[in-house]
RNA sequence: GGAGAGGUGUCCGAGCGGUUUAAGGAGCUGGUCUUGAAAACCAGUGAUGCGAGAGCACCGUGAGUUCGAAUCUCACCCUCUCCGCCA
């Protein structure tokens, strides 16, 4: 959410940031509710001044034996009319509130033009494609050949867009999960969090899913909970609506879980594989930080989610996202991109996004710099850690042999016991 | 799922329709005393949001009754105790 003392003082900035993003501009709209609202405001405000005082003097009056009747009925009609414009305040609120919830973040300004991924930027490359002294197979032709990947089953038990996992399959999983989650605690400063991964309504509009993308979230039936698409939901409203002070900033926390996607709109694509799943982990990084440090805590994020990369020898590439393609949320993001042979492209592991007040605002997280300064909202970021069924994905294809057997990165050798999965 | 109790400021806790600008205490801040500290005493002190300000709002959340609600009514959420069920 934007701030609306912005949108009041500099509408024509906030106007040309949404022409960027080619977003359809609501301002007007929107600040000519709000003139409304505070027109209605300060006279319902007088009104209740005035209810208070007259509250105030008449047990007074009652004690010295004054005739109350006349002073109820004028009483009556004020508070008639307080109700109303109270009505009319809650209706203008609503109307305030939906079109904020609706408007995206302002874009950085270092954030390139573009319209599409195509129109994204490279940073910066890590080794080279894999090349191949043989034809590579797609890892859902290796998965399969190698009894560890099964779509047939999970579409008998469930649908499509599911995998069971079998055997090393399921292992290469877990060490995977194990050895992010290891490293960005040990190496890298984050506390773990296992988050639920069911959250309410309102932690899904606190970090900018709803209102507007309710067909892409898994709604629990009979309930207000929604099946957590990311484990950033449940992590960054750990302190919604909650004001912090400056020493604890900044924070810094990983989380591993499921995360669960309807996938509205990306029918016929990435059908086969890991790649696009209803169902698939991820570890998330998330952090809080005091504004003026976000951009240098964005950088350290996405090198952070590098290293796991860099550990399991994968080759990968940064870009830094276009406006067009940049989000809903985010005013600045990076992804990562690791080599996939199948697709014979960079296919994206990663999201790092820094989001400024954008989330904090809609949540409420707030911290105090010293207990005399007055609260200010934090700047939150987060990233994947990065996204573990593509990680999978691509080790088995980067890591094939010419007889259909994988080789385990040396980083995964503990958490695997075995060196090859044939 | 059933029965009961309860959600009040940083914390504990009073409050049962109108001098409540939320009693009292703890804590915190300053002071007196002291070589220093503790104790004691004195004084000050709720947070947050909107607003240029006056002011308005805020006692779990939302709606309602009333001239007036922390206080009464209804719904919901959460916490605790017991029972049932369950990994």
């Amino acid at each position: 959410m934007l701030d609306i003392k912005l949108i009041r003082q500099e509408p024509e900035k906030v106007k040309a940031a949404l022409a960027r993003r080619k977003e359809e501009d609501k301002i007007d709209e929107l600040l000519e509710l709000d003139k409304k609202r505070r027109d209605v405001l300060y006279e319902v405000e007088q009104l209740k001044s005035k209810q208070n005082t007259v509250s105030k003097q008449i047990p007074q009056i009652k004690k010295e034996g004054g005739d109350t009747a006349p002073i109820f009925a004028e009483m009556k009609e004020l508070s008639e009319k307080i109700k109303g414009l109270d009505q009319n305040l809650r209706e203008l609120d609503e109307a305030i509130n939906s079109l904020m919830l609706r408007i995206p973040n302002i874009p950085n300004e270092t954030v390139p033009d573009g319209d599409t991924d195509e129109d994204n930027v490279e940073v910066r490359k890590f080794s080279e494609p894999t090349k191949f002294d043989f034809e590579p197979k797609a890892h859902w032709d290796l998965g399969e050949e190698l009894g560890i990947l099964d779509a047939a089953s999970a579409a008998k038990i469930t649908g499509a867009r599911f995998t069971v996992y079998k055997g090393l399959g399921a292992r290469l999983e877990r060490a995977v999960i194990n050895y992010f989650l290891n490293m960005h605690t040990d190496k890298h400063g984050y506390t773990e969090i296992f988050p639920p991964y069911m959250v309410h309504r309102n932690s899904m509009v606190g970090t900018g899913q709803l209102p507007k993308f309710e067909e892409d979230a898994f709604k629990v039936m009979d309930t207000d909970y929604f099946l957590i698409p990311t484990a950033e939901v449940p992590v960054t409203n750990l302190y919604r609506e909650q004001i912090l002070s400056a020493e604890d900033l900044p924070i810094r926390h990983v989380a591993y879980s499921a995360c669960f996607r309807a996938e509205a709109g990306s029918a016929g694509r990435d059908t086969r594989g890991l790649i696009r799943q209803h169902q698939f982990n991820k570890v998330e990084l998330v952090k809080f930080v005091e504004p003026e440090h976000s951009y240098e805590e964005l950088e350290t994020l996405v090198l952070d989610a590098e290293a796991v990369l860099k550990g399991l020898g994968l080759p990968y590439r940064v870009v830094k996202i276009c406006v067009g393609d940049l989000g809903f949320t985010a005013a600045m993001k990076y992804d990562i991109e690791v080599w996939m042979p199948s697709y014979g492209r960079y296919v994206e592991i990663s999201s790092c996004s820094n989001f400024e007040d954008f989330q904090a605002r809609r949540a409420g997280i707030k911290y105090k710099k010293s207990q005399a300064d007055k609260p200010q909202f934090v700047h939150t970021l987060n990233g994947s850690g990065v996204a573990v069924g593509r990680t999978v994905a691509a080790i088995l294809e980067n890591y094939q042999n010419a007889d259909g057997s994988v080789r385990i990165p040396e980083a995964l050798l503990p958490y695997m016991g075995t060196d090859v999965i044939r």
